[in-house]
DNA sequence: GCGTGATCATGA
DNA sequence: TCATGATCACGC
């Protein structure tokens, strides 16, 4: 855990996938003031210096215990927690944050270890209100729903990683930009532009680079809520 | 220093 | 209006 504070009320992880799904639910239509309270913290008047709060308090709340761990939020069951900003139409106002890529584990880029295959499996979106005219304490918490890729998601989301994952392997990851892939694109993801991590250069040679994630695009996000919403579930 | 939680700020 | 590139805070 983290910026929340130093005493947070302790919610048990849950037993099982069920559980969780039945607890997520439950939040729905509650603001995020009322489940700060919950948790024994305060919402922050803004989130410009707080940008991961909304996030870290779902996970309190709910029992995610893996604090920035490589693993998914919840461990034993599988599940990554994505917490997930709407907009007024109902839309995700922001992409959303996969993983790091490893820049430095050249020998490990395959699709069925790699991190966002594992990450990606089993994901709990939470749908929560991002209108910033409303004050952060009393935007309240949407819809929950459990999402696992469907093939044809699946076959999208690996052709991207692998046309990204070739570029990285072949040492020309700083040609990357956010407009390659269809779905899944790598963005910078450090303190500042200034940041370096160690990986393979543009000449094959090792190399000091900008530190990327994967990010899910917009739309990408927004097709699998919009779809949930309309199709009956499972 | 890296990976986590993400949103911010700016130019196209 | 929108996506890209930049940035903030925290645990370990």
């Amino acid at each position: 855990m983290d910026n929340l504070g130093p005493k947070l009320a302790g919610f048990e992880p849950p037993a099982s996938i069920d559980e969780l799904l039945q607890t997520a639910r439950s939040l729905a239509g509650r603001t995020l003031g009322e489940i700060a309270e919950e948790v024994g913290t305060e919402a922050p008047l803004d989130l410009r210096r707080k940008k991961g709060w909304v996030g870290q308090l779902m996970e309190a709340r709910l029992g995610a215990y893996a604090a920035s761990k490589p693993v998914p939020d919840f461990e034993d069951l599988g599940v990554e927690l994505k917490t997930i900003s709407i907009g007024p139409a109902g839309k995700p106002l922001e992409s959303t944050y996969v993983c790091a890529v490893r820049l430095n584990e050249l020998h490990d880029l395959h699709w069925e270890t790699s991190w966002v295959r594992k990450k990606l499996t089993k994901v709990l979106w939470l749908c929560v209100e991002g209108d910033k005219s409303r004050p952060l304490h009393l935007r309240r918490v949407g819809r929950a729903m459990l999402w696992s890729p469907s093939e044809s998601q699946w076959a999208t989301i690996r052709s991207d990683w692998e046309e990204l994952t070739d570029l990285i392997r072949l040492g020309e990851v700083d040609s990357i930009t956010a407009h390659r892939g269809q779905v899944l694109q790598i963005r910078p993801k450090g303190p500042d532009s200034s940041a370096r991590v160690s990986g393979l250069g543009a000449d094959g040679h090792p190399a000091l680079l900008l530190p990327r994630g994967f990010y899910l695009r917009r739309h990408f996000t927004a097709q699998l809520l919009a779809q949930t919403f309309i199709l009956p579930r499972r």
